[in-house]
DNA sequence: ATTCTGACTTGACACGATGTCAATATAGAT
DNA sequence: ATCTATATTGACATCGTGTCAAGTCAGAAT
C-alpha cells in the first residue's frame, strides 16, 4: 500500500498539478486527470480517495519538490524586522505561481466540500505563521506601526498576500511577477512599518 | 409578459437575496429558492432563464432597492481627492456587506459559467470606475504619489476593495465593519497619496 | 356561457460530474 | 502454478441544472 506504487502515485500528482497549472485553476475533471496520467478514472480512486484528498496531496507534493522549507528559512533568516518582512513577502509572493492552479481548484472546492475547506485552511494557517513570524519581527525591532495590534497586523498582511490578490493583479490587471513584488512590498511595509 | 407578474418576480429576488445573505453565499439551489418563494422550481425558469441570471437580476435589485447610485453620489461631492478617497471607500466598504451574498454565488459561479462570470465582470467594472475616479480626484490634486501610474494605483485600489479582502477580514478574521472601513482607508491612503 | 390566455403545477427526463461496486485481466514475486 | 497488487471495463447511485409535455385554474374577452 505504501511501498511500491510510487511511479503511478507520481504520474497522478505530477499530472495533477501539470493540468491545474495549465488550465489556470479551473475545470480540470479527474477523467481529466486519469487521462493525463494514464490511466482509468476509476484507478484514480484506488490512490486517493476523493478529489480533495488528490489536490492537498498534489499540494503537499509541491511543497517536497520546490523544497519551500529552505526557501523559508533564508527569509527566517534576515536581520532587521523590516528586511524579514521584506523577504517573507517575496518569498511568498514568489510561491503563489507555484501553487496558483491546484490552490485555485482548492478554494474552489472549499465552498461544498468540508474536507477541501479544512485542507485548505491549513495551508491558509502555514502562511498566517509566516506573517506572524514577521509582524513578530517587526515589533521586536519596535518598527511595527502603532496604529494596529499584532494580530490585526497579521489579518492584514496575511489579506494583503492572499492568492487572490495575486491572481488579481497578476492576472486580471496583467502585472509582471517583479511588479506584483514590488508594490506587495511596498504596501506591507507602509501599513505595518512606524513611519 | 412584462406587467402584471411583478408581485412574484419580486418574491423571486427577495427570497433569492434573503437566502443568500443567510447562508452566507454557498449552496443556494434553484429548489431552495422556489420553496423560498412558494413556486414550483420548474416555475423559476419562467421568470429566469437560468441561474446566473437570476442572480445577476438580484444584484441589479439590491442597487435599487438600496438607491446606491444616490449614495455614490454623494462621494463624488467630496472637496479634495484624498476626501473623495475616504468618501469612496466608505460608500463601497459599507455597500459590500448588503451584496455580499449574491456576489459570492457570482464568483462561485463564474468559475465555470461563462454568462456568470460576463455578469459579475460587469459589476467589476462599475467598482473599477469608482476606483478610478478616486485616483483621478488625487490626480487632479497632486495628491497621487509618483511610485505608480494611474492605472497601477487604480488596479491597487480596485484589489484592496475586494469582496475577497472584505470577506477575509470581517467573516474570517472577524473585524467589526468599522474597524474595517477604518483599516481600508488608512491602507488606501498609505498605498496612493503622496507623503 | 364559452373560450382564450397567462401563470403555475406535476412529473419525467437528459446531462455532467463525483464516487461506488463487481467482475475481470495481467505482471511479478513466491 | 499460484497468489497478490495494480488496473481495467462497465454499470450504477446521487445531486444539481435545465428542458419538455401535459394539465390546472382564475380571470378577461367575446
Amino acid at each position: 500500500m505504501s511501498s511500491q506504487n510510487i511511479p503511478t502515485r507520481d504520474r497522478i500528482l505530477k499530472s495533477t498539478w501539470q493540468l491545474l497549472e495549465a488550465g489556470n485553476g479551473s475545470a480540470v475533471r479527474m477523467s481529466d486527470i486519469a487521462k493525463a496520467a494514464k490511466i482509468s478514472r476509476q484507478a484514480l480512486y484506488l490512490h486517493f480517495p476523493n478529489r480533495a484528498d488528490l489536490l492537498t496531496a498534489t499540494t503537499r507534493y509541491l511543497d517536497e519538490v520546490h523544497d519551500i522549507d529552505a526557501k523559508l528559512a533564508k527569509s527566517r533568516s534576515a536581520a532587521s524586522g523590516t528586511q524579514r518582512l521584506e523577504a517573507w513577502v517575496e518569498t511568498w509572493g514568489n510561491y503563489i505561481p507555484t501553487i496558483f492552479g491546484v490552490a485555485k481548484a482548492l478554494m474552489a472546492m472549499q465552498e461544498t466540500d468540508e474536507e477541501a475547506a479544512a485542507a485548505w485552511n491549513d495551508r491558509i494557517c502555514a502562511i498566517r505563521d509566516g506573517c506572524e513570524k514577521a509582524v513578530q519581527a517587526l515589533k521586536a525591532d519596535g518598527a511595527l506601526t502603532d496604529s494596529m495590534s499584532e494580530v490585526e497586523a497579521t489579518d492584514i498582511l496575511l489579506t494583503i498576500l492572499s492568492v487572490r490578490n495575486w491572481e488579481q493583479l497578476r492576472i486580471d490587471c496583467n502585472w509582471t511577477q517583479a511588479r506584483y513584488i514590488d508594490m506587495m512590498q511596498q504596501l506591507a511595509a507602509q501599513a505595518l512599518v512606524k513611519s
